[in-house]
DNA sequence: CGCTGCCTTGACCATGATCAACGCACGTGG
DNA sequence: CCACGTGCGTTGATCATGGTCAAGGCAGCG
């Protein structure tokens, strides 16, 4: 047990809050001064199992993590990905159980921060649960890029966007070296996007012929972000709802 | 200009607010008596365009709308549809502009209510900003539900979940002969779907021909509901959060 | 009586799935 | 230091779900 403000990965949670909400010092030092436990996650364990009733938050300091549900013949749809300065289950203090599972997709570091706790912060500082409540809603718009771009955009737009949205949100936290590397293999983008692990395959050698993301197996470099946004028909203005 | 109280329909919102938060009767009596306008929406038009800026908050007290994103070549994707009782743009409250539309699909009675009502009303009201919050998490798991479907579920079961899902929430807010016979056009249920009206249709008459949904063509039917849910992998779970 | 809007049908096409094999890099143990 | 195993990426061949195009059909309405 220990306080958020010990950890120095607090500051990206800060840095996205920053581009929603004002807090005052006041704000800041409370939210510093939480207790949380930290905990490491490996790669492919869930954070918070479906149907389980969760009565922590998880703040992710380091790493990476996504939402997913299993369909009865073992197929898996990522419903979306969570970078360092997300809490990815805030919608666990007012549900009954988790309709999706959180799992690790690199080895993570998390904060675990108690319910009870999170309540009394936010309770305490309306700003604070200004900004948490704002979180929710841009992951709201994000589900809705991505339901636009599973009904309604070809595999190569839809991949292009996904890569985009993805490199900003590292970028949105302060990430740049992540965002210019992302940590996703062939498996996981196809999980995301609907697709066979296999066109993806297909598809990325598209974009690399292109000239937009770069060769290397080991992750998914961003070679042309402005070109790769535009190809995506990617437009980062939902990711940053104006603050108030 | 009158109060929310004086039209009938109310009930559908205090209906649902129930079905996930316990209001005391001082929270009743001051939702009955906040300050709305009333206003008639033709089918096809906006309730609020895309890119707007709202200054006020939608509910719905009859009829039946969607929310939706345009492709550059027209082409329509229905992110979600909404029933009376729903105020889809509650969102708006704390975001710039809209990154999608709001439109009616079948002549709507709407109630507007300013942003600053809303605001004053949830502020007196931590059960109220409570419930409405909670909306937006239903919101969400249906968000994670079309996720999963668009990815990894065919046509025909993804139809008779969307079928399944959406008869479920008339019921939920009383409406059950509206849940019997969906007002839903073949060309909305593919803008939702992500597929062509053709399959829609096609695949429509696969559900006929088991018994799941009736022949007519004014309305999409439910004639086993049982059946369609089974076949559809439908569990209402995720719209009805426990209360707390 | 003839529009108009939507549903229906058929023929053909294409995006992306599936199956199966192979390659390549990295890590581990002999 | 090399042999082997393992996990992932890559490729090719074939298949199928669902899209597109085009032409009727049917009911309600002016």
């Amino acid at each position: 047990m220990t306080t958020l403000g010990s950890h120095p990965n607090h500051l990206h949670l800060l840095r996205k809050l920053a581009t929603t909400t004002r807090l005052s010092p006041e704000d800041t030092a409370a939210l510093l001064a939480t207790p949380v436990t930290l905990r490491t996650v490996e790669p492919d364990k869930d954070v918070v199992a479906q149907g389980e009733h969760a009565t922590n938050c998880t703040l992710i300091l380091d790493g990476f993590a996504c939402r997913y549900m299993l369909a009865a013949d073992g197929r898996r749809q990522i419903l979306s990905f969570h970078v360092p300065g997300d809490v990815p289950d805030i919608q666990s203090l007012r549900v009954e159980s988790m309709d999706h599972g959180l799992c690790a997709l690199r080895r993570m570091t998390v904060a675990t921060i108690a319910h009870p706790a999170m309540e009394a912060l936010m309770a305490a500082h309306p700003a604070l649960e200004d900004g948490f409540w704002r979180e929710t809603l841009v992951d709201a718009a994000i589900y809705r890029q991505w339901l636009f771009g599973l009904g309604r955009r070809p595999a190569d737009v839809r991949l292009a966007h996904l890569v985009s949205e993805t490199a900003k949100r590292f970028d949105l936290v302060g990430l740049t070296r992540q965002a210019a590397a992302l940590p996703l293999k062939q498996i996981q983008l196809a999980d995301a996007l609907g697709l066979s692990p296999v066109h993806v395959n297909r598809v990325l050698q598209e974009l690399r012929g292109r000239g937009l993301v770069g060769p290397g197996r080991a992750a998914i470099e961003v070679r042309d972000a402005g070109g790769l946004a535009e190809f995506g028909e990617f437009d980062a203005g939902y990711l940053r709802l104006r603050a108030a």
